[in-house]
RNA sequence: GGCCCCGUCGUCCAGUGGUCUAGGACGCCGGCCUUUCAAGCCGGAAACGCCAGUUCGAACCUGGUCGGGGCUGCCA
């Protein structure tokens, strides 16, 4: 049997990376088997659904290097993979299980129901106890699927194992609105069901659904799907991750300068291993390695601090080329316009510098600006703790007549004057090298010195130099 | 309250009856390197929730207990 796995998004919001999670061991999992991913989105709250969401979901995916055979395509025809087109077939399945007596009309109004949940609550018992109805009138209100009380539903789930719900824990859960639109359940059961889904891979919040959904498909008659149910991502606090926790969203990763491929193997790590200790890996190794019985069952905290390393990671191991194309966009952003192609090429000297130091894409605006703004800003903190102190225009006038005379201004000349400098005035290094990082790249943070110095040249870095003088002089 | 899931360092994982005085990674602490910041290197603190039972032997098996979480909607 060909493996058939699907996501189902919602499109009320950006796409969460819990929901991401979800989305790459599903893809994981279908290409380890040569199986089939499929990306429907789940739009049958039509209140919030939203096409602006379905881009961004699609990108995002894309993003993180997952493809599918079949489903959405962004500004393309969607065509049955948005639940909202299928109404129709949802709204049919409902009716032929009320012709057959599998489900029925329920025009009790909330009162009533919110009474009876509350009954059932102070007895211990599960509402399901208490709202349910076999010989219901015809009449309009939603449309409950009956479950049927003579046996407890049994499934194996390939995370959890053997599974087993009785059947009064289950209530006559609703299957189409007031309105007309099916629920959650319904929908996706159909689709599942139609599209020869044959694992549902999701998280362990819809652990307690299941029977429902087992049901359901054993009404329409088919076999239901295989289950695996992931354990969920928390946050900080213990919670289930949401948006509290600050970024959720996986476009907020995009956007804060972390690498696709890092998300993609800190993603990977959470709830699963490969064993071995091995936890840097590309997507390619995850691919072969990949199998739902090794998947944990306990729920992993969300560490940022991690990913964050990983990120560094990844970016320090980038072929010099391709760091060189991943800044651009960085830099180009930080510097406010597009640079010369001199630039670019000065950039590219100093590049390797800083792919050494940055733990992310938006680190790198920042250290290489100095090299291409005429009006430095300086650092506030960083000027008077180095600048505005005594002796150093002493130190800065010698630094730039001794930049001046340099014959030749390359790292190494620049290096000796320096050093020289620092020498012959018995000072230390930092004491006689920090103001001129000051004066030059405007911060106390830069990438190294005499890289730095070369970078900007000899003619700018004098006239830095002297511009701090300048100021130091006029108080 | 009821149903269900989970329980190894602060965090993520390894571990499937003896090779565990429990291993790796992030983070943290200390040191080295050093012109800043990183990186790198060296070292350190840090966990099998608890109680029974099974067994010659339990982190691994069983029961209970405690703790955490999920669900309990005309949200998904």
């Amino acid at each position: 049997m060909t493996v058939r796995v699907r996501i189902a998004p919602s499109d009320t919001g950006s796409i969460h990376v819990g929901n991401v999670r979800s989305a790459l061991f599903n893809w994981l999992f279908a290409r380890h088997s040569g199986g089939t991913f499929i990306v429907r989105i789940d739009d049958t709250d039509v209140e919030r659904s939203d096409e602006a969401h379905l881009v961004d979901i699609v990108t995002g995916l894309r993003w993180l290097g997952l493809d599918w055979d079949e489903g959405v395509e962004v500004g393309g025809p969607h065509g049955t993979y948005k639940q909202s087109d299928r109404f129709d077939r949802y709204r049919t399945v409902a009716s032929s299980f009320v012709e057959q007596g599998l489900a029925y009309y329920d025009d009790r109004d909330e009162a009533t129901l919110n009474e009876m949940r509350d009954r059932a609550q102070k007895l211990g018992k599960h509402p399901g106890t208490f709202i349910r109805r076999l010989d219901p009138p015809a009449t309009d209100g939603v449309i409950r699927f009956a479950v049927p009380q003579d046996q407890a539903i049994e499934f194996s789930d390939v995370v959890r194992g053997e599974m087993r719900f009785e059947s009064d824990s289950v209530d006559d859960f609703v299957i189409l609105r007031s309105n007309g639109v099916p629920t959650y359940h319904l929908a996706s059961t159909v689709d599942d069901v139609d599209y020869g889904i044959t694992h549902v891979v999701r998280g362990e919040d819809l652990l307690s659904s299941t029977p429902k959904h087992i049901l359901l498909a054993r009404a329409m008659g088919a076999e239901p799907a295989t289950y695996a149910h992931l354990p969920l991502l928390f946050g900080p606090d213990g919670k289930k991750l949401s948006k509290r926790h600050g970024d959720t969203s996986l476009a907020a990763y995009r956007e804060g300068g972390y690498l696709p491929e890092a998300v993609f193997n800190f993603l990977s790590i959470l709830g699963w291993s490969m064993g071995e200790d091995r936890e840097i890996f590309t997507a390619e190794e995850a691919v072969a390695a990949f199998s739902l019985e090794r998947v944990s069952k306990n729920p992993a905290v969300f560490d940022t601090d991690k990913l964050l390393w990983m990120n560094g990671e990844y970016i320090r191991a980038l072929e010099p080329a391709d760091f060189l194309e991943r800044a651009r966009p960085w830099v180009r952003e930080a510097v406010g316009r597009e640079l010369s192609e001199a630039e670019w090429g000065t950039f590219s000297v100093i590049a390797p510098l800083v792919q050494e130091r940055a733990k992310l894409l938006t680190e790198i605006g920042p250290q290489v600006k100095f090299l291409f703004t005429d009006d430095l800003e300086y650092d506030e903190a960083s000027w008077d703790k180095v600048i505005a102190k005594e002796g150093v225009d002493e130190i800065l006038s010698d630094v730039a007549d001794r930049l001046e005379s340099i014959v030749s201004f390359d790292v190494e000349s620049v290096e000796a004057a320096l050093r020289a400098l620092a020498e012959e005035r018995g000072i230390g290094a930092g004491k006689a090298f920090q103001p001129v990082r000051v004066a030059i790249t405007g911060s106390s943070v830069s990438p190294p010195l005499f890289e730095s110095l070369v970078a900007l040249g000899q003619e700018r870095s004098v006239a830095r130099v002297r511009y701090v003088l300048d100021r130091l002089a006029s108080g």
